[in-house]
DNA sequence: CCTGGCACTCGTTGAGTGTGAGTGCCAGAC
DNA sequence: GTCTGGCACTCACACTCAACGAGTGCCAGG
C-alpha cells in the first residue's frame, strides 16, 4: 500500500479535508459520484482538476472515499462520512418554522401515547425520512393512586393512576371473590404504603412487607399485597417502539433494489433489531450517529440512524432518532434530531 | 367485432368455459402468460393447440384474456378472474391443520385487541398476502359499569366497563372539583340507570333524562348527567384497521416496481382508501371480492381484495379481508377469509 | 509543487441480429 | 361443420458490437 508518507504522518492535509468536505457535500446534495473537475469548480480551492486527482488518490489509499469503477467520479465511505461528521461538519441552526411547528406539536396537554406518535411523525416529515420513538420507560413514574373495581365474580379490574395522568388498566383473576368493601379496604392500604413510589420501589416495599408482616397482620391486609403484587408485576407495554414514515425510504436511489426495501420493512415489523440499537443509545448522552454498517446490524448497512436520547426530570428515559440513507443531510439531520429530543422531553416534564 | 354467433349467442360454450378455467388455473399456478400448447397439454381436453387458438381468439374478444403482446400467451383480465370467481372455480376446503391453529390462535380468552391482531396475523401468515381486520365496533357492546375516579382538582377518570371485560378510559374536565363521595353518587346513579344498554342508547337515554328532568332533581344528578354524556361522547379509536404482513406484497413479481408498492404502502398508512371499501363489505354479508379495478380506488389497480364480515351475537361488527395480488389462489383464499372471520366472531362472542 | 496533456478504463446507450414462443389464418381431412 | 397441420408472421428477450463520454492515472515540463 504505497500512500505519500505526509498523508501517513500528519492525518490529513488542511487540504484534504477541505476536498473531502466538498465532497461529502456535493454527493449528499446530488447522489451523483463526484469527479475532480466538479470539485475543482465547488471547492473554490483555485486547483486544477488534476492536483485534485493527487488528493483524491490519497483519500482513496485512506480509505475515505472510492470509486464505484474506474471512470466514474468518487463517493465517500462509511469512514469518509464519520471523518466529515466528526470534524468537517458545520451544524445548521434549525430552522425558525421548523421549531415553531415542533413547538406547537409537542404540547404538554397531550397524553404520552399522543406525544409519542407526535414525535415520530415530525422526525419523518422534516427529515423526509423513517422517524422513531422508543416509548418512555414507566418504571420511574410515580405512583399516584391505585384502585380495584369489581367485575364478575373473581375477576378484578386494577386500575394504576402514574403521575396523576396517565392509567394503566390491568384485569386479575383472584383466588376468591372479594366485596366490594374488602377492595376498597386493600385499594386504601396500598394506597397509604405505595403512592408517590415509582413502580420497581413500590414492588420492592412490597414484597418486604409480604415477608416482614406476615404473621402478625389480618389476611385482607396479606391479599392486598398479593393483589399489589399481581397488579405491579407485568411491566409490559413498556418497550415499544413507534414508527413513523417508513415510506420515505423508498425514495432514495440507493435504497429502492425491493430486495432492499424488503428486508429495512422486515427490520421495521420484527423491531427488534432497532431496539437493541437504540437501547445502546440509551446510556450515552446526547446525539449519537451510526453510518452505515457501525450499526452491526446487515439490514442498515446502506443506512444511517441519527439518535437522541431524551429525559424527564434529568432522567433519560427513552430514545428517538430517524433512519435514512447514509447519504443524509448530516447538518440538518443531527439538529432536527437533538431538539426534537428535547422539546419531547419537555413536554413530557411539564405535564405534571 | 366479429365474434362466432355461437359464443354471441348462448354465453359461453361448455368448452370455453373449460379451457378460461384452465388458464386461470395455471396463469395463477405459475404467473407467466399461457399459450394454447400448454393449455392443450394441461385442460384435458384433447384438442389440438390450434383449435384452442380459436377458443381463445373469442375469449379475447369477450374481453376475458388479453396477451401482454403478440407473441405471448393470455393472461386472464378482470372480468376473466371475476368470471372464474363467479361460475367456475370450485372451494377447496381449508387443510385441517390451518384450521386448527385458527382456532388455537383465536380463543375466548384473548382480549378484543390481542385477537384482532391475532386474526390480522393469521390471515397474512396463511395466505403469505397483507392481512387486515376492521376494529369491532363498539356502539353495541352492553355497558356493565362506570365509575368516576378523582384524580387532581377537577380532572376526573371515567372508567367504563363494557361487556364485563373490556375496559375504557376517559379523563374528564370538570366545571368543578366534586368530592369523592359526590363521584361515587353519581356514578351510582348512573349505573342504576343505564347499564345493560348499550352507548348509543345510554346516550339517549341521558339526553331523554336531561331535558325530563331539568327541573325536579337535585343538581348533583343532574352534574351526574352532564358527567355521563362527556364520558360517552368521545367515541374515537373505533373507527380502525389493523394490518399484518405487509411485506408478503413484496414479493410477488407484478408489484415489485417500488412505484407501486410506493402507492400501496402509502394507502396503508393513509388507511382511508381501504376504510371506505371495507364499510362498504359491512352490509354484504358473507364473502366479497373485488378484483383489480373493482374496487374503484387506483392503489388497488393490480390487487384483489377478499373480505368478510364477522359478527357478534347475530350483528355484524366488523370486516376482515387480504389484499394480494389479482393473480392469486382464489379457491384457497376465499375459504381462510370466511373461516377467519367465523372464528373471530366466535371468539368474540363465546368471551361473556 | 502544480498543471496540461495523453492514454486508458469502463459504464452507458443504441443499433443490429438471432432465437423462440406464440399467434392468425387457411386449406384439407374426417 | 368441426378439427387440425402447416405456414407466415410478430414480437419480447438476449446478445453482440461500436461509439461515446466522463473520469482516471501518470508523466513531463513549468
Amino acid at each position: 500500500m504505497k500512500t505519500s508518507p505526509k498523508t501517513q504522518s500528519q492525518a490529513l492535509s488542511e487540504r484534504a479535508r477541505l476536498l473531502l468536505r466538498a465532497l461529502v457535500e456535493s454527493y449528499v446534495r446530488d447522489g451523483q459520484p463526484v469527479g475532480s473537475r466538479t470539485l475543482a469548480r465547488t471547492a473554490g480551492l483555485d486547483l486544477s482538476p488534476a492536483s485534485i486527482r493527487n488528493v483524491m488518490a490519497d483519500l482513496e489509499d485512506l480509505g475515505l472515499v472510492s470509486s464505484p469503477h474506474t471512470s466514474a467520479g468518487r463517493i465517500p465511505t462509511s469512514l469518509g462520512y464519520r471523518l466529515f461528521v466528526d470534524s468537517l461538519l458545520e451544524v445548521k441552526p434549525l430552522d425558525s418554522a421548523e421549531v415553531r411547528t415542533l413547538k406547537q406539536r409537542l404540547t404538554p396537554d397531550m397524553d404520552t401515547k399522543a406525544l409519542v406518535e407526535s414525535a415520530s411523525d415530525l422526525l419523518s416529515a422534516i427529515t423526509q425520512m423513517a422517524g422513531m420513538v422508543r416509548v418512555p420507560r414507566r418504571d420511574h413514574a410515580a405512583l399516584s393512586q391505585i384502585e380495584f373495581l369489581k367485575l364478575s365474580g373473581r375477576q378484578v379490574l386494577a386500575i394504576l393512576v402514574m403521575n396523576k395522568r396517565e392509567v394503566q388498566n390491568r384485569i386479575l383473576e383472584l383466588d376468591r371473590e372479594y366485596s366490594h368493601a374488602e377492595l376498597q379496604q386493600m385499594a386504601n392500604y396500598l394506597n397509604q404504603h405505595l403512592v408517590g413510589r415509582d413502580l420497581r420501589q413500590a414492588r420492592e416495599q412490597i414484597l418486604k412487607e409480604m415477608k416482614a408482616v406476615r404473621e402478625h397482620m389480618n389476611t385482607l391486609m396479606l391479599a392486598a399485597i398479593e393483589l399489589g403484587e399481581k397488579a405491579f408485576c407485568d411491566d409490559e407495554g413498556t418497550d415499544d417502539l413507534v414508527f413513523a414514515g417508513q415510506i420515505h425510504l423508498m425514495d432514495y436511489a440507493e435504497l429502492s433494489s425491493v430486495e432492499k426495501l424488503r428486508n429495512l420493512f422486515e427490520a421495521f415489523t420484527e423491531k427488534r433489531q432497532l431496539l437493541t440499537l437504540l437501547d445502546n443509545c440509551i446510556s450515552a448522552e446526547g446525539v449519537q450517529i451510526f453510518i452505515g454498517q457501525e450499526s452491526g446490524h446487515q439490514v442498515l448497512d446502506d443506512c444511517s440512524v441519527v439518535t437522541a436520547p431524551y429525559s424527564v426530570g434529568g432522567r433519560i428515559v427513552g430514545v428517538l432518532g430517524v433512519i435514512g440513507p447514509t447519504r443524509m443531510a448530516y447538518e440538518r439531520i443531527i439538529p432536527v434530531v437533538d431538539i426534537t429530543a428535547r422539546l419531547l422531553g419537555a413536554a413530557l416534564n411539564s405535564r405534571n
